[in-house]
DNA sequence: TCTAGGATCGGCT
DNA sequence: GCCGATCCTAGAT
């Protein structure tokens, strides 16, 4: 069983800007009684909390759904978009905060077949929210689960790659035009790696 | 209870 | 490039 380096709790508990930025060229890493996969992060958005009008705990809005955003940093929220696609987003700072990162994309690295599998025929495997978690089997039963643990399931690991700041793109995050002023904040990080990177070890 | 609308995707023009 | 699918969530009655 390939096992990665885990990110400590600690790397979450920053500002979700730099969370955001951080995390990309990590790997995110799923297991399954299905397999192993995993993809290399390329694409993230940041949602600031109360005060972005675009993010689920605008206002302080606390509920059901978004109880977890409100909790400790390094834990899944996931919930459902359009009644029917998922998407991951991994909470920052600490408890009593509401920030979160989306995450929005990634390259297939590990268990590339099994992915293509669940897929099911869609174009592309993991460029977009709603197909990274069809890809790696994610839905709102994967909702909290702790990202710093392995033993989840579901967890973010380095594998060493680096990612130089002139190589990443800040671009105003997707679909929140309702959002006013906050729609143009410059929260959506992309990389386009060089060449891509096989996994060391 | 009821209702409007959405952090998307894929099929069709 | 446009548009419908689909159903949960949140806020309003």
């Amino acid at each position: 069983m390939v096992e990665f380096e885990p990110m400590q709790r600690r790397f979450y508990q920053r500002s979700t800007e730099l969370v955001a930025r951080s995390l990309l060229g990590k790997l995110l890493i799923r297991t399954t009684k299905a397999g192993l996969a995993a993809v290399r992060l390329t694409e993230l958005e940041a949602y600031l909390g109360p005060s972005d009008l675009a993010c689920h705990t605008f206002g302080g809005r606390r509920t059901p759904r978004t109880e977890v955003m409100w909790g400790p940093a390094g834990f899944s929220y996931v919930y459902l978009v359009y009644g029917m696609h998922h998407c991951l987003n991994v909470v920052t700072v600490g408890e009593g905060h509401g920030e979160a990162v989306l995450v929005r994309g990634g390259l297939p690295v590990l268990g590339e077949e099994l992915m293509r599998e669940r897929r099911a025929g869609g174009r592309g495997l993991s460029d977009g929210p709603g197909k990274l978690c069809q890809a790696l089997s994610i839905t709102r039963t994967d909702n909290g689960l702790d990202l710093c643990d392995p033993e989840s399931g579901l967890y973010l690991g380095d594998d060493g790659t680096k990612v130089p700041l002139t190589e990443v793109r800040s671009l105003p995050r997707v679909g929140v035009a309702y959002a006013g002023e906050a729609a143009t904040w410059p929260l959506r990080f992309l990389w386009q790696p060089p060449t891509t990177h096989p996994v060391t070890e």
